[in-house]
DNA sequence: TTCTCTGCAAATGCTTTGCAGAGGC
DNA sequence: GCCTCTGCAAAGCATTTGCAGAGAA
């Protein structure tokens, strides 16, 4: 039997934890691999059950939090009701729709900095945008 | 007795829903005006509760989802662990400490949007720029 | 009376944790 | 054997909800 169990060959962001390529895990980072649907825990739970009845929700919460560990995945709170995970790592920002709560990304980094003056003393490493508002679908079915 | 249940006067947000100003409300607001703290239910909940013994935490959780409809405070979605709330509702973008989880305002309302021709099509309404980075203090008391 | 609001306690829902068993090394 | 990872179930928290009682009109 082959060993599935390989040790997963990380990049620059590699710590010195240990990291096995566990077929859950690998399951897991499949899933994510380039996807733009901003998944939840749930989401991303059963997305993979499909293909692989073998996983709990728990090992994907520990995959997940491995992964953000890891800079391989980033955690989002833009929905207060429940975390999303983005794999896509270079910097972006997103348009959320407020009704259908849709999140898209906006790949390209457009021009975002604090202006000097206004960023007390802070040394600042990231930046994210959120443009709030109707997607076109939902502003086709408005009235109001 | 005076009649401290008295009807709240509401601005142009106003809704066609009543609203008492009870002495709770009344306490939950008093702390929120001009507070730039960004606390959340529970931080609200401690001040209130020192000058206020008769609050509960169901009533500042009632109350900030009736000032949420009233567009008195906005709920910010910033920590994934809770909510916090802002009743600063003028245009203005956060300065966040990955280290202490301040959250400091950025009040001046510099230059943000999208370019038109990669906002897919959205109706933008809303936008929110959030400043990860350390803060003054957690920089200096920084080694790694 | 009628209506809204309050406090308490119970319920909900997402996420985390404890633990015993399995598999790789 | 040693170590990590897994699934299950239980625990943990923030938030919401049900409900009876209180106060205003």
């Amino acid at each position: 039997m082959s060993n599935v169990y390989a040790r997963y060959k990380m990049g620059q962001q590699q710590r010195e934890r240990s990291f096995k390529l566990t077929p859950q895990r690998a399951a897991i980072m499949a899933f994510l691999e380039d996807n733009h649907s901003h998944p939840s825990a749930e989401d991303i739970y059963e997305a993979v059950l499909e293909k692989y009845p073998m996983v709990s929700l728990a090992t994907v919460y520990n995959t997940l939090e491995v992964l953000k560990q890891l800079g391989r995945v980033a955690e989002l709170n833009i929905d207060g009701e429940r975390k999303h995970f983005d794999p896509i790592m270079s910097p972006h920002h997103h348009l959320i729709c407020t009704k259908c709560k849709e999140i898209v990304d906006i790949l390209k980094d457009f021009d975002l900095d604090v202006p000097r003056d206004l960023s007390k003393g802070f040394r600042i490493v990231g930046r994210r945008a959120d443009f709030y508002g109707l997607c076109p679908a939902c502003s086709e079915t408005e009235e109001k």
